[in-house]
DNA sequence: CGTATTATTTGATTTAGGTCAAAAGCTGTT
DNA sequence: AACAGCTTTTGACCTAAATCAAATAATACG
């Protein structure tokens, strides 16, 4: 499904918004392991992945923290720096080759300006990033690292089949080891 | 500091913005243990504490868990529900005899129309929630209880010294028990 | 191919924080 | 003041997951 499609499933647009939407979108390819944003800068783009599989994390002391996995048909952006036009904290990179189909931020507020009923859409996509974070902060303090793991089994097999192993686990918050036990059943 | 000074220091209004928010704020009593917001209402409100102090928290199978708690000068709102319009899993209780003030929904949204430069502001609000819910993920993730407390201790000490034991407990993760015997230095 | 490198699994051990149960401290009410 | 009903503390014990260390397995690359 492409971008526009997945946005119209949102929210409704207008045959004028979808045109002009069609002629702003960028394609956009990466290979495995690029990164799609580099922490510190500022994340100009909403990104939607046609293909392939991106994360998100973060650098710790002493290690890499996942903070999301997105796959095919997901949106993909560093919300936080996205909104807010500050230094992202976190680097995007891809797991496998990715094609992606990204909008510009000036993009979307000229979309905004020129075609009002597109809002809803953008705040809808922006409301399910931080109902997701909320999501994942009750998942870490109140399930088992295996009840976790089995969650995202049911909800995102795609990603326990695809995504390192060690993404995986810092995006479950726990440790590899751990996650290695959890699969083999033990 | 009232709430039209606090949002003065986040981004500069006009002085007709300052005038009509004044005339449309209402100003609210609340005593301790009150309901300010019942889980499953929507949340109407932007509250901002002018004194007291009050906690939102929701129900799960076996307790109840404390998302946030706000005292002076802090804003107080079941966010996703605020922004939403959808039914809030949170509800919002007073610790202590509070005094708010509170802008609706849609007087916020008039503002907006009639003094688009509130926008910013509004963002602004919003934003520090998502990123105060990050800081939150951060913390409970790779933190140890007694740096969790320390680290309230040192940002909100008002919390830590007039909120509830139990309620500060489960906001920062943990039992009440191992509260109260960080606490206690053991 | 075969070897180097990286990713994953397995084993042994430790530990932070949870659980359960009871005691001690507070606060409000008549 | 005395009692009831909370909240907070303390003690003994237990368990999920972390840590440390090493062995395999998978992948990439000349």
């Amino acid at each position: 499904m492409p971008l526009v499609e997945k946005i119209q499933n949102l929210s409704a647009l207008s045959p004028g918004a979808v045109d002009w939407l069609k002629n702003n979108i960028e394609a956009l390819s990466f290979k495995k392991n690029d990164l799609i944003l580099k922490e510190g800068k500022v994340c100009n783009y909403l990104y939607y992945i046609k293909s392939g599989m991106a994360g998100g994390y973060y650098q710790t002391k002493d290690q890499e923290i996942c903070n999301w996995i997105a796959a095919e048909n997901d949106f993909a952006t560093s919300y936080y720096s996205f909104i807010s036009r500050e230094a992202s904290y976190e680097s995007i990179a891809c797991f496998e080759n990715t094609e992606v189909q990204a909008i510009s931020y000036e993009k979307i507020n000229t979309l905004y300006k020129l075609f009002p009923e597109s809002e809803r859409a953008g705040r809808l996509i922006l409301e399910d990033y931080y109902s997701r974070l909320e999501e994942r902060l009750i998942s870490i303090q109140f399930k088992s690292a295996k009840e976790r793991y089995d969650t995202l089994f049911e909800k995102r097999s795609e990603i326990i089949k695809r995504a390192p192993l060690g993404r995986i686990a810092t995006y479950l918050g726990m440790k590899q080891e751990t996650l290695s036990r959890i699969r083999a059943g033990k």
